[in-house]
RNA sequence: GAGAGUGUAGCUCAGUUGGUUUAGAGCAUUACCUUGACAGGGUAGGGGUCGGGGGUUCGAAUCCCUCCACUCUCACCA
């Protein structure tokens, strides 16, 4: 059969991926293998396949295709998440495009249609990766809502309740008035915006008192105007008029006018800085610091706000910073955190102005039904006019938005469910900082501990009908929570008698956060909730693997319900993938347009090349800049594996052995692979274990191109039209094999098809389900040995280069006699290879120079090249200056460490021993360059 | 404001408890080669006083101090 003359990725992938389904490679029962799980972090059900999924799988389908290599019972779980908030919005949409409000629904009817779109568009996501080569196993696929999932998280929810680490409270909490539901603090994304502190003034209210001082220069004034007046020129120009003395009184005049203006001010106007001027109307203080002098003398006096005429009191608070603004705060308790806080201090009444959709309402008075920033600048406007407006002053500051809708997060007091988080966390934060659930990276340990150190409670209702609801019951008053309505009436008959029937409880209309289903997952994925099943085979799963932005919202707290209802942790490692960004550094977003579609990438590249891509630039945990270069570089790198095994399987095999030379060399080269292939898996294998992916990659990428493919393909390449002996090209074969096996888990398809290409293959063998191959002892020796004679072919190489001689024109080559060139060469086939590989008509030994040759030295053998052109002798002393120059510095060092006494004594042997034998090799080469020197001369 | 991290070649990054040459890789770059697996190739080369300064040590890219630059997280003063 002939291969095509190009590796053709399209082809591939379609072919092997029906097949490892067919064969159930992914599918995983508990057995007595150690099992190697890992549940994928649920993607939103109706979502589409992004970057940062592509990176984020990629990894978790390595690790899962490793660990089945390494013979273990490997699990992934795939699934999704119904994304509450973000799918709710989308059906809203949807429906609202139809001219359907989702007012005018039922709940049954809403649900309906929310489920309708979920079976339509759910799970594109689980089909795009498989196109990237997921392993899992498909027949686990859950979801938070199926009916496994929700009765977990229902039992949850009132175990919760009757340990009482659950509670329903009253709070100022983040609004989202799109979405028109709560937030949790995580789900608010904070930013710097442009906007304007509005300085203005409120009326104080003196109660009727009068201010003396006001009324003596309200008098003083009405004085001097009247003998201003009095100074006025006659009208028939002939009347007193002395100007200087009429000057004189209109400045003072103008004088006592300022001053009544600023008594006055002082006296009747108290001036605050605010961002959100259309709140005013909410405002039922004013505050100022205790010890601020400026506003000392308005103890127990009331302002008015302006517009709405309230009279509210004048309070004194340690909260107020008296640097910042004028120094007095307008409180409105019912739209800031810190306002409230200082209500419930001082007693305040709370006024709430804003309706759940952001616009005023009734309490407002005015403006009713504008949207809130609509309000502002209207409010502006009437402040303007009412002479309140002190002053706009440009101003910068951090603005919430919703992390779904993007919406201006609004503050609000409202009735919500929390989970007392304090009550939960304290094993799930020790478990990390003892590493028995260990980090990758490290750093993210910090960031995690001072998250855990300032807990809050977390608000887990949302004013949605996307999602689980809450099972708690009313019923005059009181809350009744239990697993079903039937339960929750028997608690209510309890308390109020058998009277009470189910149509009269009254179920909360709100749904639980998705969070709260998806903290579940690694149990919840197994039915795992109690003990007993499946979930004790495959729990505590092996690793998680997610971005560090959700560090919070779902690793916290997936740790706390680990411990909470399994008694133990979720997963032994956590590791943390970093940022997808595009080549600029800049994160990918769909405004910037700078975030390739990953189908398509997959389209252009195979998913080999793409993962490649993905895995060569993703540093542990490190944020990854991604450049289409680097997929084709993947595309290219399966390529050349696949003229590697053309090259071989073009091959015409001898049942004899070809010559006597070549077996000897082959065998040599064959050795030296199978050393070199033990140091790579020892080097893949910690590289593994302490999740250094994008090494792997790169380790095995430079192994198969330079180690596999340029130099033992090179050496053991039958001369042109002659076969290769039967031995050596099975051994090539097997090479081959164990490569592909290693580099399955990063590019699967390419490996499973080359794999397949090299033998015939029975059913049931296959690249996926084969063994990963284990290390053999290293000959360190050997190998430096070999490492000189690829530096004694490189430098002959280099000689020819520098000469303008072809690279197959042979040549007479010499090397100088000694008793280590003749170890050297008596280790089998390494004279013959020397020879194959530089293209030597001759190598001898030799103990004088002999004529018109240059020279160089590899290791501690000097070679001479003869060369058939008159020899630069200049170039030669310059270059041989050159290295004789850099070996005496060298020397310089090393003799430097070595006489030191302190390092003699006090550094290991081993080192010692080293310098030493560093020190004899660079005395050596510096005498042989001398000669070399004194002859040119 | 509090905390964390990063700074090594043109770019992206390794450098695994301080000692394997006077610091490595991939990409990019330069020169040359290339009818025989592969131009998505081969061979060879150039390129870094490891952010600056100081200290500890026999020995520092690595540990400590300090300064500079950038990044992130958390908390936020209206």
């Amino acid at each position: 059969m002939k291969l095509a003359a190009r590796y053709n990725s399209k082809e591939t992938e379609a072919k092997w991926y029906p097949h490892w389904m067919e064969k159930k490679y992914f599918a995983s029962k508990p057995d007595d293998r150690e099992a190697f799980s890992v549940v994928i972090p649920p993607p939103n059900v109706t979502g589409v396949l992004h970057m940062g999924h592509m990176l984020n799988n990629t990894i978790q389908d390595i690790l899962i295709r490793k660990a089945r290599l390494d013979g273990k019972n490997a699990c992934w779980v795939p699934g999704t998440d119904h994304a509450s908030i973000a799918t709710e919005a989308k059906v809203v949409r949807k429906l609202r495009a139809q001219g359907i409000k989702k007012g005018d629904l039922s709940r049954e009817e809403f649900l309906k249609h929310a489920w309708d779109w979920t079976d339509e568009y759910g799970g594109k996501i689980l089909l795009q990766l498989r196109k990237l080569g997921a392993s899992c196993d498909w027949d686990r696929t859950a979801f938070t809502m199926d009916d496994t999932r929700s009765k977990q998280v229902i039992q949850v929810f009132v175990d919760l309740y009757n340990k009482g680490k659950l509670y329903r409270g009253l709070r100022m909490v983040n609004w989202d008035p799109e979405a028109q539901t709560v937030l949790s603090n995580e789900e608010v994304i904070h930013g710097d915006e442009d906007s304007f502190l509005y300085h203005l003034r409120y009326k104080i209210d003196h109660g009727g008192e009068e201010s003396l001082e006001l009324a003596r220069l309200a008098r003083q004034i009405k004085q001097v105007k009247r003998t201003v007046a009095s100074y006025k020129p006659l009208s028939n120009g002939r009347g007193v008029y002395n100007k200087s003395t009429y000057n004189s009184f209109r400045n003072q005049l103008a004088k006592l006018e300022k001053e009544y203006a600023e008594k006055e001010a002082a006296y009747n106007w108290l001036t605050i800085a605010t961002k959100r001027p259309e709140t005013i109307m909410g405002d039922t203080a004013i505050a100022v610091h205790p010890d601020d002098p400026r506003y000392a003398h308005l103890k127990g006096k009331r302002a008015i706000v302006p517009l709405i005429g309230r009279s509210v009191p004048i309070i004194f608070d340690d909260y107020v910073d008296m640097e910042f603004g004028t120094g007095a705060l307008k409180v409105t308790p019912a739209h800031d955190p810190n306002d409230y806080e200082i209500g419930l201090r001082h007693k305040l009444e709370v006024i709430d102005t804003i309706a759940d959709n952001g616009t005023l309402n009734e309490k407002a008075q005015i403006h009713i039904g504008k949207d809130r920033f609509e309000a502002r600048d209207l409010v502006k406007a009437d402040l303007e006019a009412a002479g309140n407006l002190v002053r706009l002053e440009p101003y910068q500051s951090s603005i919430g938005r919703s992390e779904r809708t993007g919406a201006v997060v609004e503050p609000k007091l409202s009735l919500q469910w929390y989970v007392d988080m304090k009550q939960i966390a304290a094993p799930a934060l020790d478990a990390v900082m003892t590493d028995e659930i260990e980090f990758f990276p490290k750093k993210y340990k910090n960031t995690y501990r001072h998250w855990m150190d300032n807990i809050r409670d977390w608000c887990i209702s949302r004013q949605l009908w996307w999602g689980h609801q809450i099972p708690a019951w009313y019923y005059n008053g009181e809350v009744f929570v239990g697993t079903t309505a039937a339960d929750a009436l028997k608690l209510a008959q309890e308390k109020f008698g058998n009277q009470v029937t189910l149509a009269d409880l009254k179920q909360d209309e709100d749904v639980l956060d998705t969070w709260f289903s998806s903290w579940l997952w690694p149990f919840s994925v197994f039915d795992g909730l109690e003990a007993g099943g499946e979930v004790d085979y495959y729990y505590p799963t092996s690793v998680l693997v997610t971005g560090w932005d959700i560090i919070f919202l779902w690793v916290a707290r997936m740790a706390m319900a680990g411990y909470e209802w399994k008694g133990t942790l979720p997963f032994k490692h956590v590791y943390f993938t970093g940022m997808v960004r595009d080549p600029q550094g800049r994160k990918m977003s769909k405004s910037l347009g700078n975030s390739p579609d990953a189908l398509k990438l997959i389209e252009d590249y195979g998913a080999d090349g793409v993962r490649f891509g993905m895995m060569s630039c993703s540093p542990a945990g490190g944020d990854l800049l991604f450049d289409t270069k680097l997929c084709e570089q993947g595309a290219a790198f399966s390529n050349k594996m696949w003229q590697a095994l053309r090259l071989i399987k073009g091959w015409e095999i001898s049942e004899q052995p070809v010559t006597e030379d070549l077996g000897k060399v082959n065998a040599l080269a064959a050795k030296w692979l199978d050393q070199r292939l033990s140091q790579i898996l020892l080097e893949t294998d910690s590289n593994f274990t302490e999740y250094r992916l994008s090494e792997v990659t790169m380790d095995l990428y430079k192994f198969i191109f330079g180690d596999f493919c340029g130099w033992y393909l090179e050496i053991i390449k039958p001369p042109y039209g002659s076969p290769i002996d039967r031995a050596s090209y099975n051994q090539a074969i097997e090479f081959f094999e164990q490569l592909m096996t290693m580099l399955h888990p990063i590019m699967p398809f390419v490996t499973e098809e080359i794999w397949h290409q090299l033998k015939e293959r029975k059913d049931g063998e296959d690249c996926i389900a084969s063994q990963y191959p284990k290390a053999g002892n290293i000959d360190a020796v050997f190998l430096k040995n070999f490492e000189t004679v690829k530096d004694t072919i490189s430098k002959i190489r280099e000689i020819r280069q520098k000469n303008q001689l072809k690279s197959y024109e042979p040549l007479k080559t010499f090397v100088q006699a000694s008793e280590s060139a003749t170890t050297f060469f008596e280790i089998a086939g390494m004279k013959e290879l020397l020879q194959k590989m530089a293209a030597l008509e001759s190598l001898t030994f030799t103990t004088e120079e002999p004529a018109n040759t240059v020279n160089f030295i590899s290791g501690t053998e000097k070679f001479y090249v003869e060369l058939n052109l008159t020899i630069d002798v200049e170039a030669e002393k310059e270059r041989i200056t050159k290295e004789l120059e850099y070996t005496k510095g060298f020397l310089i060092s090393v003799d430097k460490k070595l006489s030191n006494e302190r390092f003699v004594n006090n550094a290991p042997a081993k080192v010692v021993e080293n310098e030493r034998n560093k020190q004899a090799d660079a005395v050596a080469k510096i005498a042989i360059l001398e000669e070399s020197l004194t002859k040119l001369n």
